[in-house]
DNA sequence: GTGCGGGGCGCG
DNA sequence: AAAGCGCGCCCCGCAC
C-alpha cells in the first residue's frame, strides 16, 4: 500500500474518499449560466445524491448516498480526517464545505491534475474524453435528460437506479484516473500540496470584499463610460455603444470626420485589419488629431473597449452579496485554476480572473482583510531575470543580483553611457529594466522600439521616441554582454529543441532534461512540446508543435521563456508550501503570495514568508532569491 | 441561440 | 539569421 495516501503529513493509514456529486438543474438555474459559487449558494441548490468510493484502504463496490441523508452520512464519515478526490473539486468540495460544514484533510482535484498531465494533447477535458484516453470502462448507464427533475420527479419517472449508476460509473472513472495518474506516482506527490493549497484559496476563503466602495467604483466607472458615449453620439456614433465597440462602424466614423482610419498587418492572421488598439502607435497618435471630433472619438472608444472595470466590479459585487452557514459577512472566495498554463502557472476560474487586477484600482482596494486582520503581499523580486541568468551562467550578472545591486539601473548606464540612478533617471532605467525583462528572451529591435515606445507613454506618461537604430543597438548591446544568455538560445535552437522533437540525443539545461516531447522540470511535471516539427513558415523553416487546440511556434527564445516561466512557478509555489505549514495562503499572483494575517502576528508572519521566499531552491543553490513584503488594509494597500 | 476565432486589454 | 511569453474575459462578427 505505497500511495500518496498513506504518506500524507507523515501519517499513515489516510483514508481516500472518491466523491460525485449530482445535483438539481434546469434551463435557467444551471452550471453553463452561472458560476459554481452562484449556484451552489442558490436556494434552488438540490443535492440529489452522491456517488461514493472507497478507494484505499478498502476496495468495496461504489455506491450511493441519497441526497436527503447525505448529512447523516457526512457526519460519519471522517472526510476531515480523508483524502477526497472528486473531478472537478472547486464544485464538490464547495459543496461539502458550504453546505455540509466539512473539509477534508487533503483535496485532490483529479480535472486539474489532467490539466497538468493530459491538457497538451486532448482538445477536451470533460470526463468522458479522459476516462476514453486513459481506456477507462465507463461501466454506469448512459446519460438520462434529468434537467427540470428533482431527487421526487426523477424517482417519480422510475429513473432513480438508472441515474445513480450513472453517477457512480462517473466516480469510477475518477477513481480509475486517480489510480493511473496519481497512485502510480506519476503525478508528483508535492504537487498534490500545492493542488490543495489551491483549493483551498476559493473554500476556505480569507478576503472579504467592500461592498461600498464596489458600489460607488461602479457608479463611476458607468458614469465615465456615459458621458464619453453622449459626446461620441453628438458627432455621429448615432447608434450608440456598437458605434464605439464594433471596428467597422468606427471606422466609417472616422471617415465620416475626413479620417482615413490607420491599419496594421494581424500577426495571427496575416491579413490587413484596423488598427484600433491603445498599443498601436497610429491609433495613439490619432489623439492629437486636428480635427476635435477624431479626438473625441478616439477617446470615446479607448474609454469603451476597456470593459474590465464595468464587468469585473458587477461580478465581484454579485459574489459579495451570497451568504451561506458559517459565513454571513461577504467573504470573497479566490477561485484559482490548476494547471491552466503550459508552463504550470495557475490561472483563473468561474469566469473570474482576480490575477489581472488593475494596480492601484478600486477593484484591488475593494479586496480587504476582516476587521483585525492585515493584508500580507509578498513577492519575489525579479525572479524571471535571475533565474534567466543563473540557468544560462550568466555569472556576472547572477552575481549583480546576489551583491542587491540594482541591475535595471546598471544596464541603463551600460547604455547611456554614465551613471544612472534609480530615482535620479526615472526614464533611463525605465528601458534598462524593459531591456533586462524582454530581451533575454530574444525580443528583436523593432519589437523592442515599439515596446518602448507604447510602454513609456502608458507607464510613465511621457513618450520616449526610439529610432529603429537605436533600438537594434541597445538589442546588440544586450546579447553581446549577455553573450551567455544568447548563446543559450542557439544551444535551445540547434540542440535542445532537435532532442525535442525526438532525434535520439540527450540534452539538458540546469536542473531540466530534455526528452523526447517534453522538458522534464524539478517538480517532477513536464513542459509538453507534442507532435514537434518543422514546417516552411514566412522566415523559412520553423519549428511547431502542438497544444490543446493549436499549433505554436518555438525558437530559442521562447522556449527559454518557458522554462525560465515553469522554473519560477516552482520556486514561489514551493515557498508556498512551506509557509502553508504556518499560515494558508489567501491569494496568489505568479510572483506574488497574499495572506490575511492578525494584526498581532504580521511581523512574525513577515519574518516567515520572507525567509521562505528568499530560500534557494534544493535544484537551483547557487540562484540569489529576493522578496519584498506589502502590508495593508486591503490588498490594493499592501504595497 | 450557440460556438468559435479574432482583436483588445488587464496582469505577471 | 531572426522570432516576447504566459494567461482569462469581454465584445464583435460569422457560421451553423
Amino acid at each position: 500500500m505505497g500511495g500518496p495516501e498513506s504518506r500524507v503529513n507523515g501519517t499513515i493509514n489516510v483514508r481516500t474518499v472518491i466523491l460525485d456529486f449530482e445535483t438539481y438543474y434546469d434551463k435557467e438555474y444551471s452550471l453553463r449560466k452561472m458560476t459554481p459559487v452562484e449556484y451552489i449558494l442558490d436556494p434552488r441548490f438540490e443535492n440529489i445524491l452522491c456517488a461514493v468510493k472507497e478507494g484505499w484502504p478498502s476496495n468495496q463496490p461504489t455506491y450511493y448516498v441519497d441526497g436527503a441523508d447525505f448529512g447523516d452520512w457526512v457526519k460519519d464519515a471522517k472526510l476531515d480526517q480523508c483524502v477526497v478526490i472528486s473531478y472537478n473539486a472547486l464544485f464538490d468540495m464547495c459543496i461539502l464545505a458550504w453546505r455540509y460544514g466539512v473539509v477534508p484533510k487533503l483535496m485532490v482535484d483529479m480535472l486539474g491534475v489532467a490539466r497538468a498531465m493530459l491538457g497538451y494533447r486532448m482538445r477536451s477535458l470533460a470526463l468522458k474524453e479522459v476516462a476514453r484516453h486513459l481506456q477507462l470502462q465507463a461501466k454506469g448507464d448512459t446519460v438520462h435528460n434529468v434537467i427540470g427533475m428533482n431527487r421526487e420527479a426523477i424517482k417519480a419517472a422510475g429513473l432513480w437506479q438508472a441515474y445513480a449508476n450513472y453517477s457512480m460509473g462517473d466516480a469510477d472513472i475518477c477513481a480509475g484516473a486517480y489510480d493511473l495518474l496519481v497512485r502510480s506516482g506519476k503525478f508528483p506527490m508535492s504537487e498534490l500540496f500545492v493542488l490543495d493549497m489551491v483549493l483551498r484559496c476559493a473554500i476556505q476563503p480569507r478576503f472579504r470584499l467592500d461592498q461600498n466602495l464596489l458600489c460607488q467604483h461602479l457608479g463611476e466607472v458607468r458614469a465615465k463610460k456615459e458621458m464619453l458615449l453622449a459626446q461620441a453620439m453628438l458627432i455621429g456614433a448615432d447608434a450608440g455603444k456598437s458605434d464605439l465597440m464594433s471596428n467597422d462602424k468606427f471606422a466609417a466614423l472616422l471617415r465620416g470626420h475626413g479620417c482615413e482610419p490607420p491599419t496594421k498587418v494581424s500577426p495571427r492572421t496575416g491579413l490587413t485589419t484596423y488598427a484600433f488598439a491603445k498599443t498601436d502607435k497610429a491609433f495613439i497618435e490619432l489623439e492629437e488629431h486636428p480635427n476635435p471630433a477624431v479626438q473625441i472619438l478616439v477617446a470615446a472608444r479607448a474609454g469603451h473597449k476597456s470593459t474590465l472595470e464595468e464587468s469585473r466590479c458587477e461580478r465581484l459585487l454579485k459574489i459579495s452579496q451570497l451568504t451561506w452557514p458559517g459565513n454571513e459577512q461577504g467573504l470573497m472566495p479566490i477561485p484559482l485554476g490548476y494547471g491552466r498554463a503550459h508552463t504550470h502557472r495557475l490561472g483563473g476560474e468561474w469566469k473570474l480572473n482576480l490575477q489581472n487586477l488593475p494596480r492601484g484600482g478600486n477593484l484591488r482596494r475593494a479586496l480587504i482583510a476582516p476587521p483585525g486582520h492585515t493584508v500580507l503581499t509578498i513577492d519575489s523580486a525579479q525572479i524571471e531575470a535571475r533565474i534567466t541568468a543563473w540557468l544560462c551562467g550568466q555569472d556576472d550578472l547572477v552575481q549583480a543580483f546576489a551583491d542587491g545591486e540594482d541591475v535595471y539601473s546598471s544596464f541603463a548606464s551600460e547604455i547611456f553611457g554614465y551613471p544612472v540612478g534609480k530615482k535620479t533617471h526615472p526614464k533611463e532605467r525605465f528601458m534598462g529594466k524593459t531591456s533586462i525583462l524582454g530581451l533575454g528572451f530574444q525580443v528583436g529591435g523593432e519589437k523592442f522600439a515599439n515596446t518602448i515606445e507604447v510602454q513609456s507613454v502608458l507607464q510613465l506618461g511621457t513618450e520616449i521616441p526610439m529610432p529603429l537604430e537605436e533600438a537594434i543597438r541597445i538589442v546588440q548591446l544586450y546579447r553581446r554582454k549577455y553573450s551567455k544568455i544568447s548563446g543559450t538560445w542557439s544551444q535551445l535552437q540547434t540542440l535542445g529543441i532537435p532532442v525535442l522533437a525526438g532525434n535520439g540525443g540527450s540534452y539538458s539545461l540546469g536542473p531540466c532534461v530534455f526528452e523526447k516531447g517534453a522538458v522534464s522540470l524539478p517538480s517532477g511535471l513536464k513542459l509538453y512540446y507534442d507532435d514537434l516539427h518543422q514546417e516552411t513558415g514566412e522566415r523559412g523553416m520553423q519549428w511547431v508543435f502542438s497544444y490543446g487546440r493549436e499549433f505554436q511556434k518555438l525558437y530559442g527564445g521562447k522556449l527559454l521563456e518557458n522554462i525560465v516561466q515553469a522554473l519560477a512557478r516552482i520556486a514561489v509555489m514551493d515557498a508556498a508550501v512551506r509557509i502553508q505549514r504556518r499560515i494558508a495562503l489567501a491569494m496568489q499572483v505568479h510572483d506574488e503570495l497574499v495572506y490575511i494575517v492578525p494584526n498581532h502576528l504580521v511581523e512574525t508572519v513577515r519574518q516567515i514568508v520572507m525567509e521562505e521566499m528568499c530560500r534557494r531552491p534544493a535544484w537551483a543553490p547557487e540562484l540569489p532569491l529576493a522578496a519584498e513584503v506589502g502590508v495593508g488594509l486591503s490588498y490594493g494597500d499592501a504595497k
